[in-house]
RNA sequence: CGCGGGGUAGAGCAGCUGGUAGCUCGUCGGGCUCAUAACCCGGAGGUCGUUGGUUCAAAUCCUUCCCCCGCAA
């Protein structure tokens, strides 16, 4: 099929790839290169830099409710469009120019999680389940119908980095699927359940501020789906810190002498626990700013820890 | 030039109002012990990121470059 490809991010590369491979790609939209970094260097989408290589059209346009958009995507000629984490809204009309309609491929299982960060959000609340969802784009915020769905489960110490991985390596697989039984007319696309519908709205740096009141559950779900971005931090002793990897324990060895509350470290031989709102939580990978990321015995052996805030 | 912190023994840090370096962990040897990742004693290990300069003397002040990191976008 002739298709035009709408992406972004890293996520986007797999997917991207085997279009490229199984399919002809006519067209690739993302989103404008900006300033990326430290320093603030101008640096293009990982999606355009693949779609360059392969020679195949890129277009960034800063708005997609422009008429340039609608005849740009219009007058390429696709038989389908496919989005994967485009980053943009698309405008109705342009929805109806293609025969198949377009595709997107959302890293949920949808109708859990609507909107732009489902991954983190997945492991955020403790998820035992994810999965790429393929549907045909409406109007709504991910409320199109539901054509294919293949699961995954998230371990209980997986990190959303690790999760970004696995989804990302499905994504493909379960949008060729999709494409196949397109073309056959062998797919019925079910409407969602709209009642059973959350919204995934987008992290940023504050998403990963630790609330020591909450339980340690909660706290090592925070840190992993945080990690490797925004990660989850606090203040130690007056310093920010980020938290890379923690472990709930299991045992409730509080120290003899009462503890001040939430937020309260205990370290002992070379381990460092925190005292939650409910439960213990070790810390096994920090960075202090100004530092790199070193593991908690590490980071004892040239800094107290006091209390976390 | 977006703002800022930092590069000192294998690791993490202190020293930085100038006088050839110290702490914690690790490591090596010895001791204690039923035993130990515990404890005691002792040792090895650093051209203090790089360049140039100021000075009788610089890790410590100024300068060049390289690298790491936090924040902001």
């Amino acid at each position: 099929m002739k298709v035009i490809f709408l992406g972004t991010p890293e996520f986007a590369l797999g997917t991207l790839e085997m279009l490229i491979r199984e399919h002809e790609v006519v067209l690739v939209v993302t989103k404008p290169d900006a300033p990326k970094g430290r320093g603030g260097k101008i640096a293009m989408p990982c999606v355009k830099e693949l779609a360059l290589k392969h020679g195949i059209e890129v277009y960034q346009p800063a708005s997609s409710r422009t008429d340039e958009f609608y005849e740009k995507l219009k007058n390429a000629g696709a038989d389908v469009m496919v989005t994967c984490a485009y980053g943009k809204i698309l405008p109705a009309r342009v929805l109806g120019i293609t025969k198949y309609g377009c595709v997107n491929v959302h890293a949920s299982l949808l109708p859990e999680y609507r909107g732009a960060a489902p991954l983190w959000h997945t492991v955020i609340d403790g998820k035992t389940e994810s999965g790429i969802t393929t549907m045909l784009t409406d109007a709504g915020m991910d409320t199109g119908d539901i054509l294919l769905c293949d699961k995954t489960p998230i371990g209980p110490d997986m990190t959303m980095g690790e999760l970004h991985d696995i989804l990302a390596a499905m994504g493909p697989v379960t949008l060729r699927k999709t494409l196949a039984g397109l073309e056959k007319g062998c797919i019925t696309p079910k409407p969602q359940d709209a009642a059973k519908a959350t919204y995934a709205p987008m992290v940023d740096r504050d998403t990963g501020h630790i609330d020591w009141d909450k339980s340690a559950a909660e706290i090592h779900d925070l840190v992993r789906g945080t990690n490797p971005f925004p990660t989850a931090w606090s203040m130690l002793d007056g310093r920010r810190v980020k938290i890379w990897r923690t472990a709930v324990t299991d045992s409730e060895a509080l120290p003899d002498e009462p503890v001040s509350g939430p937020g309260t470290c205990i370290v002992n031989d070379g381990t460092l626990k925190v005292v939650c709102g409910s439960g213990i939580i070790e810390i096994l990978e920090i960075q202090a700013e100004g530092s790199r990321k070193m593991s908690a015995g590490e980071y004892l052996n040239g800094h107290g820890a006091k209390k976390f805030k």
